[in-house]
DNA sequence: TCGATTTTGATTATTTTTGAGCAAATAAAA
DNA sequence: TTTTATTTGCTCAAAAATAATCAAAATCGA
């Protein structure tokens, strides 16, 4: 097992997993920890991946790796189970907006192979799309370092010059008597910019953050095509919502969007 | 059994394989290890394989994926002096472009600490900034994922929208007879929106690529306020660019920007 | 067959790569 | 915050691979 060997599989394994450990690779590529140490230092110096402590990750999972990536470990698996349903509503070559939050980048890996067009102010997730089949179209403006996003004026007026299909936006609070609301104010106008020039606008919220007020109340429930949140819901609270008049989603309802 | 057959065998095994070790080699040919290594060195000269320590492996399989970064490998202390010079020109509060070069990377560390604005298209320099004390604002637009950048109209309408101080610009090719040259027509047409929207533009330019022509011309030197090269430019080439009323600078003369 | 040229193989010195132990640095936990 | 546990970079030594040199063997033309 020589170095190209080597680094091919630490590439390719990168590729898959985003991230591995030292000892994981050692034990992968039968060679010891130090030796996987110096060729991760090696790829790292070329930009092919970058060190983090106990291992690496691919370049652009870098920046804030543990609150971010953490961010996206709560509730886990009901935003994967919401991410698997929005994913059905797109068809080859359309062109989405996707939004800055951890559940939209938790869609990435299953757009990867789809011949579309995502349009994000996300830096995780262009870093997630890039290389893959996907067209991607980076939304510009000053980047907020907290939300590895793009925010502020400029990327509002970037989201106005494009038009999509559809729009998948994480929100941190939804209630039926006052709507959206978000943790920041930036954040909203994003949503809002989204929502106003997609075909579709689509509301991906885990039903932890159903009928729970953030601060910053910014939008009424109307404007939105649809609500997709996973099976946690109460039924009461999925007919409270029906009521109301709104199309939620729960992937069990055999209401479809 | 002769080198024709040997050779053939080794292709062989390589096409099937990946990658070969020399003392598995000489066992399949029946021969030497020495004998196989001259073999190897032939067949890498040719670029039928590239070697490795105890081996060879298939060409490509020694390729990297993205090679945007390889490039920085390439004169990489020249490249960091020019760096060193650049960084020089950069008051606190100031406004800065910068382009997708990897010269223009390798600033990055340089200037993490400095309470400055960044303008750029390039996604590893905005990675290399988020963090640190400069305010990033990445330009949006459709991602080249050759070139971790934004390119198109739209990125730039968005360069547009901004004045800097400073644009600092790598190029990839400049010719006194015919000015800056570079590999695509979508990198010359950020470098023109940077050049023309800052008080003061800048070229990076390690000494290899002075008085070289590539394959898209799209600038004359004029317009531009330095070239900041290296000390392996020749005097007689120095003297050149002066007599032409260019603005070059190696950091040895006493010549200030 | 002879002698010259090329190719191959063996030996040795040098270089490269690898692994282990240890102090310092870093992240996680309390 | 301090403490604890990993992780890392470092130096040194061992092992593997290579380049260099020279001798032996094969090839080839006459």
């Amino acid at each position: 097992m020589n170095f190209q060997m080597r680094k091919q599989l630490i590439l390719q394994t990168l590729e898959q997993k985003d991230s591995a450990g030292v000892s994981e690779l050692a034990e992968l590529l039968h060679t010891s920890a130090i030796t996987v140490r110096r060729d991760l230092a090696l790829l790292a110096e070329k930009g092919l991946l970058v060190r983090t402590h106990g291992g690496a990750v691919r370049p652009g999972f870098a920046k804030d790796p543990v609150s971010f990536i953490n961010k996206a470990a709560v509730n886990q698996e009901q935003k994967e189970y919401i991410c698997h349903l929005a994913v059905k509503e797109i068809k080859e070559g359309d062109t989405i907006f996707l939004d800055c939050g951890s559940t939209t980048f938790l869609m990435c890996p299953l757009i990867r192979h789809l011949s579309i067009r995502v349009v994000t102010n996300s830096l995780p997730v262009v870093n997630a799309l890039l290389g893959s089949a996907v067209t991607v179209n980076m939304v510009g403006g000053e980047i907020d370092h907290k939300r590895q996003a793009a925010h502020g004026l400029m990327a509002a007026e970037h989201v106005y010059r494009y038009k999509a299909d559809l729009a998948f936006l994480g929100v941190d609070g939804i209630s039926v008597a006052n709507g959206l609301s978000a943790n920041s104010e930036t954040e909203a106008e994003m949503t809002l910019a989204m929502a106003a020039n997609a075909r579709r606008a689509i509301l991906l919220c885990d039903s932890s953050k159903l009928e729970k007020d953030k601060y910053f109340q910014f939008a009424a429930l109307s404007p939105f095509h649809a609500i997709i949140t996973d099976k946690k819901i109460t039924p009461a609270l999925l007919a409270m919502y029906r009521q109301a008049g709104v199309n939620i989603v729960n992937g069990e309802s055999s209401i479809v969007l």
